[in-house]
DNA sequence: TGTACATCAGTGAACGCGCGTTCACTGATGTAC
DNA sequence: TGTACATCAGTGAACGCGCGTTCACTGATGTAC
């Protein structure tokens, strides 16, 4: 079969899109190269004529999940109020829906736990992505100073994976309900100690 | 040979305290059999001695070092003063130590994920040590109505979670010191959104 | 316009390897006599 | 007190299986003539 021009990057496109809403349930080590081009339709045979090792593929699954993610908060962010736009995003990820869900979720949650254990360029790439998120939150807190910006914002997605990674491994049920409930008051700095 | 009385046990409690710390590390899913064996000083053939399946031994490692943790937690908490008890215990969560240290440290930010994949009654062993560790926050914050002491203490232990997984992720330099920043911040209660 | 050929994304058998698990065996020591 | 035996935690070879990776092959279609 003699394919049009780019149906080698479709494919290729293809392969990480699918891959990276399967790794994102199962984890990094989830899914093995056959289960991964089973996913886009495919026969593992030719796995090696897109990709340069099955580590490589899933860290371009796990970038296009982040790139993803990111988008996704830019558009919700664009909807909101600008004075709610924060607690919305908030609300967006602490819910019932993304912990059910974690194929269209945020893949930090399940996958940021494997880069731990991949190449410092790898790990550089994770960190660049995750600059990128932390930025669309910063945007949202124009009255804040840059670096109390930047360090609310990065304490609020900690606080969101933390919270996502604790209620999905609980069980869905009313224990899990209050962990959610619990991020979603700790992330948006609505706690007040005495 | 033949050993004294309660020789099985102390060898199945030290498979499964190695098993803990080389876990911590590698993740759930990071070591074989073979591995689990040797990091308790025996070969893989008496694994099922001892356990009933590697599940079975990963379950029991992550009991004993989220066991370990509340103990550690209890211990600190008795050393402060009692103003000050609930933010050291997040400095010394939260500290670069810890971070650069799974092996002794937190099993939630390595363990939780797999938990997800496990069977439901292992998931309710995991909620109720979870629900200890979350006590030991508890009453450590007496000035607060019961309901909102739980629900600080969980939101802070959720960030504690997601800032050690961001920060290891992201490899040890200035941004990961800064999640780690963040995570104190937040977790603490010590953000204050204009 | 019709035909022969080159292309190359995709196929599926095969590779060596490590996995979780099983099992016949070992051998030091407590117990029976 | 000395000896024969039962015990059973630990050993290491072996099992079938699935893994990541390799490779000779397929065959539809764009291109050359």
């Amino acid at each position: 079969m003699r394919y049009e021009q780019d149906h080698r990057r479709q494919t290729h496109d293809r392969i990480v899109e699918s891959a990276s809403y399967g790794l994102r349930q199962t984890g990094a080590r989830g899914l093995s190269v056959v289960d991964l081009m089973k996913l886009a339709g495919l026969t593992h045979g030719g796995f090696y004529n897109h990709f340069n090792s099955r580590a490589a593929l899933v860290s371009e699954a796990i970038a296009f999940a982040m790139d993803q993610m990111t988008a996704r908060w830019r558009k919700l962010a664009q909807k909101k109020a600008n004075g709610r736009r924060f607690e919305a995003l908030i609300a967006d990820y602490l819910s019932r829906r993304h912990r059910d869900d974690p194929r269209r979720g945020c893949p930090l949650p399940t996958l940021a736990v494997d880069v731990v254990r991949s190449s410092l360029s790898e790990q550089h790439a994770f960190a660049a992505k995750l600059e990128e998120m932390i930025d669309v939150f910063v945007e949202l807190l124009p009255d804040e100073p840059p670096r109390q910006a930047r360090r609310i914002a990065t304490g609020a997605i900690a606080t969101m994976v933390g919270t996502i990674v604790l209620s999905r491994a609980v069980g869905a049920g009313k224990f899990s309900d209050r962990i959610l409930d619990a991020g979603r008051g700790t992330a948006g700095g609505r706690i007040r100690k005495h």
